[in-house]
DNA sequence: CGAAAGGCTCTTTTT
DNA sequence: GAGCCTTTCG
């Protein structure tokens, strides 16, 4: 069985599975077989070695690339691996900090802040430490904060690095942010990381506990890994010592996420008997889009040669195509997707368009609808990230732990119930005045407005007008009574209750796209079914650490026929047959931000790169010759990474086009005559059955306006793509 | 208090 | 262009 497993690699895979003891770097290029290799090994330890996967932490950078490990070892192994530890670093600490924390005084029913959580938290502190956003913008802070978290400093620890005005501002936020939290009972996404490292410096005997577990530890994308991270894994490691980390400096595009690139480069001088494998076959691409990126990572200066190579064929040219603006770029892409399902059979699901920022997704989008073209976008306006969804999460996290005050913030007046942000200020200063969570205040508040009466008292609150605390009150005790439920009812029970107690579906209606929000919010209820089966308690925190740990990455569905639309960074481990990289242009990619700093321009090469490595059979490098940035329309020259592949890699009929926009716009050309009229019935293959409502030329294909059976809202169909038929 | 309107700024990438 | 904030009015 051990020739099964070991089958089918190249020798230097080989000796990548079988090496297991001791520290271990593996570079891996692009499309070198790395997550098999990963797979092979965890089941070849399991298997051939007898290791417990209980033993077995895997590291992976993505909760889907995870489950994926999980799936591949399932496969090879043919039994389920439960036991075994996969997942972010993240998910992995937060389930360490759920069992361990109490140890550092975190009890177990910490709620988890993202982004924007930490974001609002910032603002607060900055407010109660008496620093004017003005001056200061919250966002600076924030990122300052995030910084000295990943590098393992803490306020005391930032305080001695402090140099500048900003360091001391950020410090006494900094300060104060950190009370906030631990009042709320929180932690945010970089103390996840933190605060593990921090219980094992002080509690050596959790450390051991994990140390002793875990004889193999295996950590992907290491070129991606900031020193929190790294620590940790060293950590673990230092017992047992058997250390494999997977990864490709040339793919480092985290760095202002303070990924560090040192410790992939420095890992051999940090474990100095670390054996070394080079996987350098390529199995995805076409020689042709190895040899592109090849000539396109080898203009940075800080790098480690690598020899890849392919037994792949040669394969086609790459398409350069300059479009006049983004619309058009967005046409073009639209078109060409088209023309290759029709001509080559290809499915959707095989095409790809990447770009730089998320705000690029809109034009395209828009034609995609137009089109009919399925699609689906990851990233953007993430599901979990939409207003109603957080507002509900953010419910749930209050039931789970009424002490989180940036919950608690966000969802006093949701619904509206006369709770303005007079009040809240209000309250927010008597909590502050009182160092308690908002959640005590309130009790306090409401508790002093009954005895009134009766005992007298100071009453900082006595402000509060009548109708206030009959609203406060209410508020108080729907929340009250929903952290009652929550001990007997499943997630799924609970979650309806909710709902039902706040109102939240009339609410909901009331409001524009109130179908669409309420739809999402069924979506979430759907979601929490994955948690029904667990004890109420259980399944609500399961629920919410699940929620907020996902990418949107995670939720990415293979099967699904369709056009994916995704940011060059989330693209990182995924492969596609056909690649478009739209925004090819100078101050897009390379991004302008990038241009005073050569590492950083060093990065930009490398998202460019890992664009290209993710194609299997064609790469189109699509760029506009104008595009409006906001509001202003400007015109951006080609991107200088164009000049770095050689011009006989790329397909010539595309590359001498200069302003397509004459051809394609004039409205000289005579319109066809309209096919369909007002009223005509029509059928679509997709849409069913509807109506015409107009038909107008446009350009030479023509714009049919139809109303379909059971659809409110009016679509627009170009007729060369519409599969429309025409019903007697 | 809350909705609506007007003015301001800042524009990257995300576990 | 949007998101955030402030101002204004009902």
């Amino acid at each position: 069985m051990a020739i099964d497993l070991l089958q089918g690699l190249n020798p230097a895979q080989r000796e990548a599975v079988e090496t297991i003891q001791g520290p271990l770097l593996i570079l891996a290029g692009p499309g070198s077989g790395k997550t098999r290799v990963i797979a092979h090994r965890v089941a070849y330890l399991v298997k051939v070695c007898g290791v417990r996967p209980h033993s077995i932490m895997a590291v992976t950078f993505t909760n889907k690339a995870a489950r994926e490990m999980r799936e591949r070892i399932f496969h090879l192994l043919g039994q389920t691996v439960e036991d075994i530890s996969v997942g972010t670093f993240h998910a992995l600490c937060a389930r360490i900090l759920r069992i361990d924390g109490e140890h550092i005084g975190l009890g177990k029913a910490f709620v988890i802040y993202d982004g924007e959580d930490q974001l609002s938290l910032v603002k607060r502190s900055m407010e109660e430490v008496g620093v004017d956003p003005k001056n200061f913008a919250p966002k600076a802070i924030h990122s300052a904060i995030g910084a000295a978290k990943s590098q393992l400093l803490g306020p005391q620890e930032h305080a001695h690095h402090r140099q500048t005005y900003f360091d001391e501002i950020v410090q006494r936020v900094y300060r104060h942010y950190e009370e906030l939290l631990a009042q709320s009972k929180a932690v945010d996404f970089d103390d996840l990381l933190l605060k593990t490292v921090r219980l094992f410096q002080l509690h050596p005997s959790a450390l051991q506990k994990y140390q002793s577990r875990y004889l193999y530890i295996l950590v992907d994308e290491f070129q991606d890994t900031n020193l929190v991270q790294y620590v940790l894994a060293k950590l673990l490691a230092q017992k047992h010592r058997n250390i494999c980390v997977v990864g490709d400096p040339d793919q480092s595009i985290y760095s202002w996420r303070y990924a560090d690139l040192r410790n992939i480069l420095n890992f051999e001088k940090d474990y100095p008997d670390a054996k070394v494998v080079y996987l350098e076959q390529n199995y995805r691409s076409t020689q042709t889009i190895l040899e592109a990126a090849h000539h396109l990572i080898s203009a940075n200066v800080h790098r480690k040669e690598k020899g890849l190579w392919t037994e792949n064929e040669v394969g086609i040219p790459l398409a350069v195509k300059e479009a006049y603006n983004e619309e058009e770029e967005a046409h073009f892409v639209v078109s060409e997707v088209d023309r290759l399902v029709k001509e080559e059979k290809h499915g959707l699901k095989d095409f790809a368009i990447m770009y730089r920022t998320n705000a690029q997704s809109r034009a395209l989008e828009e034609v995609f609808l137009r089109y009919g073209i399925p699609y689906r976008l990851v990233g953007a306006l993430r599901f979990y990230e939409r207003r109603e969804v957080k507002d509900i999460i953010a419910y749930l996290r209050l039931i789970h732990n009424p002490y989180d005050d940036v919950s608690l913030a966000k969802v006093i007046n949701v619904p509206s119930r006369g709770i303005g942000q007079k009040t809240l200020v209000e309250l927010t200063g008597f909590a502050k005045a009182h160092s308690v969570p908002l959640y005590t205040a309130l009790q306090m508040i409401t508790e002093g407005l009954k005895t009134k009466g009766t005992t007298e008292g100071e009453k900082p609150y006595t402000s509060l007008s009548p109708r206030i605390a009959v609203a406060l009150e209410s508020f108080l005790s729907i929340l009250n009574e929903l952290i009652g439920k929550s001990q007997e009812q499943n997630i799924v029970r609970l979650l309806d209750t909710l709902l039902e107690q706040i109102g939240f579906r009339t609410y909901l209606l009331g409001m524009p796209d109130g179908e669409e929000r309420w739809e999402n919010i069924m979506e979430l209820r759907a979601t929490a079914g994955e948690c029904e089966h667990l004890p109420p308690e259980e399944g609500l925190s399961a629920f919410l650490e699940g929620v907020m740990l996902v990418s949107d990455v995670d939720n990415l569905d293979e099967k699904a026929d369709a056009v994916t639309l995704i940011t060059l960074h989330q693209a990182k481990g995924l492969e596609f047959p056909i690649v478009f990289i739209v925004g090819m242009e100078e101050g897009l990619l390379p991004h302008i931000r990038s241009f005073d700093d050569p590492a950083q321009m060093e990065e930009e090469r490398r998202l460019c790169y890992v664009g290209i490595t993710r194609a299997k059979e064609r790469v189109y490098l699509v760029r506009a010759f104008r595009r409006s940035f906001t509001g202003t329309n400007r015109p951006n020259l080609p991107s200088r990474f164009l000049a770095d592949i050689p011009s006989r890699l790329i397909a010539s009929s595309f590359g001498g086009e200069q302003h397509p926009k004459v051809e394609a716009r004039t409205p000289s050309r005579v319109p066809a005559k309209p096919v369909f009229k007002a009223g005509d019935k029509v059928r679509h293959a997709k849409f069913g059955d509807g109506i015409v409502v107009s038909c107008i030329p446009s350009g030479d294909d023509q714009e049919v306006t139809v109303s379909f059976k059971g659809e409110a809202r009016l679509r627009r169909l170009l007729l060369s793509f519409a599969p429309l038929e025409k019903l007697a």
